[in-house]
DNA sequence: AGTCATTTCGACTAATTGGTCAATATGAGA
DNA sequence: TCTCATATTGACCAATTAGTCGAAATGACT
């Protein structure tokens, strides 16, 4: 009859917390990757991830806070698959040649996270600001040929558009032999490099660091 | 105390009908520009609409049936743009340059047009369908330097990806002073055009009709 | 002014949804 | 097996929403 440590215990509530609160994200991942992120509802979460109601209103205060937990989940992937080529490259083309190969490469193994990251930078457009704004700074450093008609503001929308297109065809299982550097040529092309500078590009992308295969055909 | 003419009374009601239907897509048009569609409700139209709930279901059965009439709406408007160029251009390149030029035009003086575009085709990706189609036979017919590496499929993502992305932006506000044929000479480089086939062929573009400046203004 | 086919209106119901809370289940440790 | 701090549960409420329907309004014509 005597009481058992109560850090003990707080410890046994926090893991069970934790393993709840990731089925609501993974249920919420589920659905965002089917519907529209604006047409989800708490009882659709609820069901999904097989959860009473009154669960979901201890982890969260609202579909909101919800969205926003997935949205942060998925910018912490972003930048960690962004975070090698920042550091290592200088050259602006090839940091962005490596980024959005790391982006199609994430899509063409996991094409429900490609689903919900093109639905997620149209729901919530804070959580891609940051990715949106270091593109934008390598833009601006870009050596170009004729300044006067060239700009850093369209050529963001231009990378965007490209990328976000390819990930919501690889998330509809379109393009599914889709060649990697073919996209990253295009995207290069269009944001004013030249034919065969693109392919330099392309060539002296490093390797990709070995992926820890960690959610490669997860549900 | 005699009769009045029955088809003269059906004429009299067909009016007032028409009137009060486009009163209706005149809301979901304004509303769906500013926010996505799937969170947009019947009570929501008849209030932008100024109108009572049991009028909606008399011209409507239900939002989807208003929602596909505000997807004719812009098909229609698509085809109307497209139609010219198609008709008299015989180089697949101008085609589609021709046609970007047509959508970015409108775009430009009519954000709200370009956001709902935008918002509709991610949420009823049929009314696009003939559109995509006839863009992707033009990417076909495309003359190539290298075949093996071009993809139709690939170049019909980009494509898309890019005005997509720019009519998002300028419904948004942001990049309202764009530069048109950047933005075609863009999209050409990206599909394979050289640097100075591009400008060859935004310079070769025939200049627009003058349009008959409608709804530029408008809410 | 009076007629009447047609449209519009808005109060109503049923179903869905967001959000709450007292009751119950859990499970490691004593 | 019993304790008890913590998490889970699902019935419940209030607000919103989809959809219906009889009553009121409209307006060209006589």
């Amino acid at each position: 009859m005597a009481n058992i440590n109560p850090a003990r215990r707080a410890e046994i509530g926090r893991e069970k917390r934790a393993r709840t609160r990731a089925q609501l994200v993974e249920a919420a991942n589920s659905l965002f990757a089917r519907q529209a992120v604006e047409s989800v509802t708490v009882d659709d979460v609820v069901r999904e991830a097989g959860v009473a109601k009154g669960t979901f209103y201890v982890h969260f205060d609202s579909l909101e806070a919800l969205t926003a937990a997935v949205a942060e989940e998925l910018v912490q992937s972003f930048d960690e698959m962004l975070q090698p080529g920042r550091v290592s490259l200088s050259e602006p083309a090839l940091r962005i040649a490596f980024g959005c190969r790391a982006f199609i490469d994430k899509a063409l193994n996991d094409s429900r996270w490609a689903a919900v990251a093109a639905r997620m930078t149209a729901a919530t457009p804070k959580g891609g600001e940051n990715i949106r704004r270091r593109l934008f700074e390598d833009l601006q450093q870009l050596p170009t040929e004729s300044p006067e008609e060239t700009s850093a503001e369209l050529n963001l929308e231009v990378v965007v558009g490209i990328m976000l297109q390819i990930l919501r065809a690889l998330g509809e299982g379109r393009l599914s032999s889709l060649n990697r550097d073919a996209v990253i040529s295009a995207i290069l092309r269009a944001i004013g490099l030249g034919a065969q500078e693109a392919e330099s590009v392309v060539e002296r992308l490093p390797t990709t660091v070995p992926e820890k295969s960690s959610r490669a055909a997860a549900n």
